[in-house]
DNA sequence: CGGTCTGGGATAAGCC
DNA sequence: GGGCTTATCCCAGACC
């Protein structure tokens, strides 16, 4: 593919990264760049399998007008599983519901509780059940009064029959501190990522880009940059569900 | 003393 | 069907 029309499909990628961004209100936790963008290349139908897209993006083109890109990225972001924002700005805007279901059930690997709760961390509506203390360290906390509520959402997302308690979340969690993917803190209702969770959840692919979005940013927060990367819950969102290919 | 939290053995469930 | 991984159930003890 020639230089130039990468930067075409570079630039359509990035624009409509922009578009999902003002849609999702800055929610967008995803930094265009050029890596990124070959993965939502190599992720997009269109571009893949039509020849009359293939290394071309006219602008004229009806199979790659900026909703399809769009559609493309959103669907890039959903099978990334990125935060359910994202999902809403797809459905609301451009995608078919149908097909989100489609995507978030079949084919994927099961949904395992540490991802969850890593959904959960970068979900701002969860913010009343579980927050991060101090995310450099990946250390977080369930929230006593709603931690309930965490884990019933956590046995509704598995289908449970039963109604998932705290308890029983908690016995699952304790199991990850034989594999040290979450330990223990001696601290009331705190976990820890591992350092290797974290390491693994470093986004080593996108250097160079300095700021991305936060979907719950606080107040008293400000955007990160990448010395911050590790201590940032975005990565986490975007990249969760490759935790489990160590490959990835 | 009671409620909450934590730890761990046993076992079910799902996947390969 | 067996082995492995992960999740769930249940009980006991520590802590506030």
């Amino acid at each position: 593919m020639a230089c130039s029309e990468q930067d075409k499909l570079g630039q359509a990628f990035e624009d409509a990264f922009d578009v999902l961004r003002q849609h999702s209100a800055g929610n967008l936790q995803y930094a265009p760049d050029y890596k990124n963008y070959l993965v939502f290349i190599n992720h997009c139908a269109q571009v893949r399998g039509s020849p009359s897209c293939l290394g071309v993006l006219p602008a004229e083109e009806p199979a790659c007008t900026w909703k399809a890109i769009i559609n493309n990225v959103a669907d890039y972001c959903v099978e990334a599983n990125i935060h359910p924002s994202l999902q809403n700005v797809a459905e609301n805007q451009l995608m078919q519901p149908a097909a989100l279901q489609q995507k978030v059930g079949k084919g994927r690997k099961k949904l395992r509780l540490f991802e969850y709760l890593l959904e959960s961390l970068c979900n701002p509506e969860m913010a009343s059940c579980i927050q991060w203390v101090d995310r450099s360290k990946g250390i977080f906390q369930f929230v006593s009064k709603n931690k309930e509520r965490l884990a019933e959402l956590w046995g509704e997302r598995k289908g449970n029959r039963k109604t998932m308690t705290y308890q029983k979340m908690a016995r699952a969690l304790r199991n990850y501190g034989r594999t040290g993917e979450i330990i223990k803190i001696r601290r009331k209702l705190t976990y820890q990522f591992s350092e290797a969770i974290l390491q693994r959840l470093s986004p080593s692919y996108f250097l160079g880009k300095e700021v991305f979005y936060s979907p719950c940013v606080q107040p008293e927060q400000e955007y990160l940059g990448l010395n911050n990367w590790n201590a940032s819950y975005n990565h986490p969102c975007a990249n969760y569900h490759e935790l489990s290919d160590p490959d990835c």
